[in-house]
DNA sequence: TTGCAATAACTTGTATACAAGAAGTATTTT
DNA sequence: AAAATACTTCTTGTATACAAGTTATTGCAA
C-alpha cells in the first residue's frame, strides 16, 4: 500500500487528529460478552478450592514459577491469582521470600460465624415475607435431594445441596448481594469445618433441621424461623480442642479474643 | 571471578545440592516488618479515595498509562491497583478496550444498607454485654470531638469521627473482624451518600443519636440500644429521586430489585 | 564438633516489550 | 450527501528480563 497517502489539496503534514478519549459507559453489551476465561482465573479457581479444602495446608508454599510450569503460562496472570488470594487471607506472601498458605485465624472464624448468622437472619426473615410458591418447592425439592445424597453418602454432593439450600432461602429473600457477601464469609470457616467434618449422624440432622427451617418459613413464622437456624448454624460451634491439640500449627490464636468467653 | 573458585581436592563438577524449598511457616517475625509502602497501595488508595469521593465520577475512564506518568512508575503495580477495585466493584474493566469507574448498583447499595444494619446489630449487643468503663468513656470522648466537628463545621473530619464512633462500638464488643466487614460494605454505600449529604441540621441529629446509643449502652439496655441504632441507620434512606432524576446515569437498575417495595 | 562468615541460588517486585482486539478517524463507494 | 469500509491508534492481556532481597548451603576457622 505505497500509494495510500493518496495526493491531498493540502500539502501540510497530515496531523492527524488525536483520538478522542470517549467516556463509554460500561455498557450491558459486554456483560453478555464472551467471558473472557482468563487464564488467572483458572489459577486463581484452583488454588482456591486446594486451600478450602485443605489440599494445601496452612504453611504450605506456593511458588510462583511451579505454577507457571504446571499451566504453561507466564507469572503475570500467576501474580494476579495470588494477589487475589491475599485479598482473602488466603495466602500470605512475604516480600522477597515466598508465599505460603495462611494459617487460620480463630479470631476470624468465630467472628465469620457470628456475622454469616446474622445475615442468614436476614435472608430467611425476609423469605418468610416474600417467598414465593414455586420458590418454596424448589426448596423443598432441593432438601429431597439432599436427604437423596445422604442416603447414598456423597459428602461432596450434600454439601453442594446445603449450600444451595442456603442460596434458595436469599434468592426466595431477594438478596442476592448479601448472599454473595455470606459466601465470602464461608470461605473463611471452610477449611475449619473441614477439620470437623466426620460426625456421625451429622448429615441426618443437618436435613431435619433444613426441613423444619422450611416448614417455618412456609407457615411465615419467622421468629421460629429464625430460631431453628439460629441452632442449625450453631451445630458449627468452635471446638478448642480441634486447633490446639490436634492441629496446633493450622491456626493462628489472637490472644485478646483467646481469653474471650464463648457468648456469642 | 576467575580465581574465585579455589583448587579442589575434587576435580568434579562442584554439583551444588539443590536448595531446599523449606516450609517456613509466616512467623510473625514479618509481621512487624517494616511494611513495604508498595507503589500499588499508593496507587490503589489514591484511586479509591476519588472513586468514592465522587471526584471519580461513574463512567469516567482510568487509563493505565496516564497513572504510569503520573506516578512515575510502571504499569505492573497500576495493574495490580486496578485489579485490587474491580474485586471491589469500584471499577469495570472492558478487556481489550478501556477501564472505567463503575456505576453506583442500586441494588448492591440497598442490600448493603441492611446487611450493615444486620452487622452493626451484632456489635453493639455485644458491646452491651462487654464494654468496658475505659471504652464507654472513649466512646464518649469521640462523640464530643465530634459535636466540635459539627460545631465547626468541618464535614470531613465530622465523618473522620462518625467512623470512630461505630469502629469504637466495634472495638468494645470485641469484633475487630466484623468492623472490618462493615467498613467493606460501607465502601459500596459511600458514594451514593455522597449524593445525598447536605441535609440541613444533619450533623446535629447524628451526634444526638449517638449519644443515645452510648447511653443504652452505657444502662446495658440492648434493646433500646440497638431500637437506636436502627433509627439511625435509617436516615441513609434510598430515595430514589437521587439517582432516576438527579443523575440518571450514575446507577444501574436491577429491575428485579427495583420494583420491589421498600420494606426491608 | 561447633560457630560464623561468605556465597550462590532462589524468591518476589518491577520495568518493559510485544500481542490481540476495540473503536474512532479517514477514505471510498453508492 | 450518506453509508459502508479500511486503517490508524489506542486500549488491556501476556510474556520476559532484570532488580532487590532472603535464605539455605558451603567452606573455613576456632
Amino acid at each position: 500500500m505505497s500509494g495510500k497517502t493518496s495526493p491531498k489539496a493540502h500539502p501540510v503534514k497530515k496531523e492527524r487528529k488525536p483520538r478522542a478519549r470517549n467516556a463509554p459507559p460500561p455498557v450491558e453489551r459486554y456483560t453478555h460478552a464472551l467471558r473472557t476465561a482468563k487464564n488467572s482465573e483458572v489459577v486463581y479457581r484452583d488454588l482456591r478450592n486446594d486451600i478450602v479444602a485443605m489440599r494445601l495446608t496452612p504453611g504450605s508454599p506456593i511458588v510462583e514459577k511451579a505454577l507457571t510450569e504446571r499451566y504453561g503460562i507466564s507469572r503475570t496472570p500467576v501474580r494476579e491469582a495470588v494477589l487475589r488470594l491475599t485479598e482473602e487471607r488466603l495466602v500470605d506472601v512475604i516480600p522477597k521470600s515466598g508465599t505460603f498458605v495462611a494459617r487460620i485465624p480463630v479470631s476470624i472464624v468465630r467472628e465469620a460465624l457470628v456475622a454469616r448468622r446474622a445475615l442468614e437472619e436476614v435472608t430467611v426473615r425476609k423469605a418468610v415475607k416474600r417467598a414465593t410458591a414455586s420458590q418454596l418447592m424448589e426448596i423443598r425439592e432441593i432438601i429431597q435431594r439432599q436427604q437423596e445424597m445422604a442416603d447414598a453418602g456423597d459428602e461432596e454432593a450434600f454439601y453442594r445441596a446445603d449450600k444451595d439450600f442456603h442460596a434458595a432461602i436469599a434468592a426466595a429473600g431477594r438478596h442476592p448481594g448479601i448472599w454473595e457477601m455470606i459466601q465470602q464469609i464461608r470461605i473463611q470457616v471452610e477449611r475449619y469445618r473441614m477439620l470437623t467434618l466426620p460426625q456421625h449422624g451429622r448429615m441426618e440432622r443437618v436435613v431435619n433441621e433444613h426441613v423444619g427451617i422450611l416448614d417455618a418459613i412456609v407457615d411465615r413464622d419467622a421468629e421460629m424461623a429464625v430460631s431453628l437456624l439460629n441452632d442449625h448454624l450453631d451445630t458449627l460451634r468452635l471446638e478448642i480442642t480441634v486447633f490446639r491439640d490436634l492441629w496446633p500449627n493450622y491456626f493462628i490464636y489472637d490472644p485478646a479474643v483467646d481469653n474471650e468467653a464463648n457468648d456469642d
